[in-house]
DNA sequence: TAAAAATTGTTGCCATAGCAACAAATTATG
DNA sequence: CATAATTTGTTGCTATGGCAACAATTTTTA
């Protein structure tokens, strides 16, 4: 790990914006603070395009991204740029590696966005601290919690991958959206704002939807187009109607 | 939970085959049968074809398989069923669920060969228990080990899907078989035997291959043999070798 | 050990979707 | 606000690989 992570473990930076994380709920700043000591945090922020992790690394430490974007990929044998798959704010990321028998990451981890990125060594999770402080055990589950919301979605992506024909991928992806936008958001009592209830959003444009359903931009074009003129789905800018 | 689903913990079957499971490694038999006393663990068998948990059945347990293979499934709106991935023995399932707020399984799993499961509440991962016991950590610390190597394989096969070729499919593949034949099993002092280093044994004969890696059947044996011609692989049975 | 079942090998057909290339539209930037 | 950069829309070409159908082989089972 360089030498430029540094530890924070005595301040606290953006503690109001972390009382909001999943990784914090159910937790007084106070709490946190105390979480703080015990898991020797480190706060870091990279620009875009930085590497926050290379393939080939030792892992100590798991990331949690309180502000941005993270881009997983990978470099095959002959040099190419495999992309894996996004990560976005609140979800945990080299957790693959939290195992104390691998010592190595597999993938890159690259900022997509200046991102504001909190690490912590997983080896404190099973160090019992000093203080033996209450809020550890919530801090775990919440860290549990973090890691099935993780599991979910790379289940979520294999389910979409594992569709052969393009449209197949789409709505399958669409589904899961709307599932999320809908199902999730109103758990949460927080509904989507101005939108019908066949209505979703896609947080990407069609170049990164492409992407992420790893198939090429054009046939993703032509076929939503498709599906327009047939009167399946509609769509203006980010917003998407089921019909 | 069906009534069925009754816990034994005041025994401890298949008490010897445990202590050879991931999950309860570093622990003695009188260890194991403490941690059984914490966790209520709940033991069943299952025939070949018994389907394990439904989609959309509430799952207040996570599983653990102790012999046999689970698949993992998906009904789509039209009926259709999605094959997602098979969990082999020792794998940890029903993960992603393992969240407070979800409360319901979004697949089915099912039991391709008979099989011998391990549940248990996660809940009770976060009670602590009466007995306060110091195994409870290195059960958790396990457990947390076995959620990363899932992950892991989760990340591994939406590598193998990412890729658009056939070819590139089976490659990526192979190349992640080889590396978990090899230093996984060097690692673990437990080559594989009559092997030479350049070859790797595939647990899956075509069929299966072709649906782990998400592609038709016979176009897998037509590029397979392809491959085998232009000399860039060998097989036979499932013995494959890079060339 | 014979019959049944499952898996493998093989091939022709052809739809899907990848790729390239470019124009149009939109968005960012100085 | 003008120019650059990015994203979108569109289309022709064509390789890939899905699908079906069947024979050959292997494995299972009775």
């Amino acid at each position: 790990m360089p030498a430029a992570y540094t530890s924070h473990s005595s301040q606290t930076p953006y503690l109001k914006s972390l009382t909001q994380h999943p990784l914090f709920y159910h937790m007084t700043e106070d709490q946190i603070r105390q979480v703080y000591s015990c898991f020797s945090f480190i706060h870091r922020t990279f620009a875009k395009d930085d590497y926050i992790l290379l393939e080939g690394d030792p892992v100590p430490l798991v990331g949690i991204i309180i502000h941005g974007t993270v881009l997983m990929e990978k470099n095959d044998i002959y040099g190419n740029n495999y992309f894996f798959t996004e990560l976005r704010e609140h979800e945990i990321f080299a957790e693959p590696f939290m195992d104390s028998t691998i010592q190595q990451s597999s993938v890159n981890y690259k900022a997509m966005t200046s991102c504001s990125i909190l690490f912590f060594h997983y080896r404190d999770i099973w160090r019992h601290c000093e203080s033996n402080c209450p809020c550890h055990s919530v801090f775990t589950e919440n860290l549990m919690n973090l890691l099935a919301m993780k599991s979910r979605s790379l289940l979520a992506k294999i389910e979409i991958l594992s569709k052969k024909s393009l449209r197949d991928r789409i709505l399958t992806f669409f589904n899961i959206v709307y599932y999320h936008n809908h199902i999730v958001g109103m758990r949460k009592n927080n509904p989507s704002p101005d939108l019908e209830p066949n209505q979703f959003f896609i947080p990407y444009n069609h170049t990164e939807m492409a992407e992420y359903l790893g198939v090429n931009r054009s046939a993703l074009v032509r076929e939503l187009k498709r599906m327009k003129d047939e009167q399946i789905i509609d769509y203006e800018k980010n917003v998407y109607t089921l019909k």
